[in-house]
DNA sequence: TTCATTAGTTCTGAAAAGATGAACTATTGA
DNA sequence: TCAATAGTTCATCTTTTCAGAACTAATGAA
């Protein structure tokens, strides 16, 4: 098996970002590998959507990530940890990577909202994690 | 002619910005309306990028920023006025559009010095405006 | 060792999205 | 009324994306 690519952060580009991060599935799986501490193994996505993923497809998205330099993926055993590099992307793009997760944010906390406003739910927020 | 659909604010996506925003004409062309105090018609963005855009490839890029609440465009007898909705958009996602153009400066910045480190041709920016 | 299992990639054909020349619409000015 | 201009829409071609099937590589059990 050919090893992952991984660009290195002078070549990474902003629309390859913003590309990347433009599917709902990708940002998802994104936001989830930036606000874990631990590393996530792509099986842990395949429920991300409402309607569960092919693994093919999961695998290109993970891929569009890593060749965005969003995230590096390492090979450990049998599966894959995801970590994500938005320290290096950071110094590069400064704010870049906190706008556009905010923004999903907010996105996100009025759809939740939108018919009666502000009065959430009590359940299991939006996806729940393994850890 | 179908009047223009603009969304309303609240109905614009990071996906669809961040869509609209990944192609290299657009953010181009995005970035010159945002920075410029007149507004501007699309012919003025027939040279936009290396070669020449074909107008109707011009008029469906416009379409998309339109259609992704990045631009208003209003007929003003036979041309077209295309504004920015930075102020609402920065509403919505705070910082959202400032991270990306800036982001944009960065890499273009990036890009000239390329082969000298900051040592820049004193000739025309990248791109010169009509105004 | 050998085999089954698990995790992920690659291949391939189908479906969707994007680009663009040609034809069309609407406005202006001669 | 007609030509010119600015932009849109249509039809077609190309590119990208999706997803099932086949494949690879590591692990654990017999």
């Amino acid at each position: 098996m050919r090893p992952l690519f991984h660009p290195s952060i002078e070549d990474v580009t902003v629309e390859a970002i913003l590309h990347a991060l433009s599917d709902p599935v990708r940002v998802a799986i994104y936001a989830d590998i930036v606000g874990s501490e631990c590393s996530q193994n792509c099986s842990n996505f395949l429920n991300v959507s409402e309607k569960s993923i092919p693994k093919s497809t999961l695998s290109q998205h993970f891929k569009v990530l890593r060749e965005a330099g969003l995230i590096r993926g390492e090979r450990r055993g049998v599966e894959m940890h995801n970590t994500s590099r938005c320290t290096e992307i950071e110094k590069r793009f400064p704010g870049l990577i906190m706008a556009i997760v905010n923004a999903h944010k907010v996105q996100l906390a009025g759809k939740t909202s939108a018919g009666k406003a502000s009065k959430r739910k009590p359940g299991r927020s939006a996806r729940s994690k393994v850890h």
